[in-house]
DNA sequence: GCTGAAATCGCCTAACG
DNA sequence: CGTTAGGCGATTTCAGC
């Protein structure tokens, strides 16, 4: 597997940026153990071959006045690629959709929705998304409240794992 | 909503950093019109008010070997809050469950999980989530393909509803 | 209150060993 | 990978609106 290719030290970095995305160089170099010019070398290097996808502040969507979160069940007609691809194409362009995963088993998607408010997502609900083309059947969860929200990946279980291969 | 108390600079601030939490501070004032120092108390302001709770790189967590995502709908037997409260303090134990999300309908909760492989996620299954006290039930769902995964919010959506408040 | 200008300090990031 | 070193950014201080 891809992670093959990183020493610990490479490791480290990806999860010390995980956590925080603004250390700076310097820093970050520091908690590696090593100078800060071959660290930013490896984070350019990590940049560039995708296992570093970007930087994110994470902010409070609540307190930016998006109190309503819904997770959509989307069930479409035809599971041709062509037509799977066309609305993954519509869900990118919605700005209410957050995320747009395709599944296996009965339902086809599963999409991550925010709104202001629950009449705002009620008329993306009916007017967009259940009318659009393909689209077989939706069924919509609130959520009532997040008890975990952690981006990214457990580099516990990472190192843990390869511990045991090595 | 607490968005009123942020002028057009800080939502600005807000989006350019949800887009690259990365940038200098230099380039953030110069992106949204003010000079550096200014720029910068803004941004401490909008993290000690928790308008901003971190950044974060975004890592690729299949080029890191979690070739597996699932989606996990969980019933509990028991609803009393006591009981949603320990469910919920067990999620975020489990490093494998990335979010954990309360909802209402029929299923109780929602969690995104994530695994190196499917053995490892069919033994956390069976051995630690099936098996945990005052769970009903689990469905899960394999995440085939990712269409879309942006965090946070729609800030074109949020500036076109405080124009049409004001 | 806010901003912006100047100055200091520390970091970034080449080039080289 | 480390060290050196020059330039740039971060951050404080202070003055002005």
């Amino acid at each position: 597997m891809a992670v093959g290719r990183l020493d610990p030290i490479d490791r480290k970095i990806l999860a010390e940026l995980q956590a925080d995305g603004r250390m700076t160089n310097v820093e970050l170099a520091r908690r590696v153990g090593i100078s800060a010019p071959p660290c930013l070398r490896r984070v350019r290097t990590l940049e560039e071959q995708g296992y570093i996808r970007g930087y994110h502040a994470d902010v409070d969507i609540r307190e930016l006045g998006f109190e309503v979160q819904v997770f959509a069940m989307v069930g479409l007609q035809s599971q041709a690629e062509a037509d799977l691809s066309a609305f993954e194409k519509r869900c990118r362009a919605w700005p209410l959709v957050r995320e747009c995963h395709m599944l296996n088993g009965e339902v086809d998607f599963i999409l991550k929705c925010v709104a202001p408010d629950l009449s705002t997502f009620q008329t993306f609900l009916t007017e967009q998304l259940t009318a659009a083309e393909n689209v077989a059947s939706v069924k919509t969860s609130l959520v009532i409240r997040n008890a975990k929200d952690e981006p990214g990946v457990p580099f516990d279980v990472l190192e843990e794992r390869l511990n045991r291969t090595a």
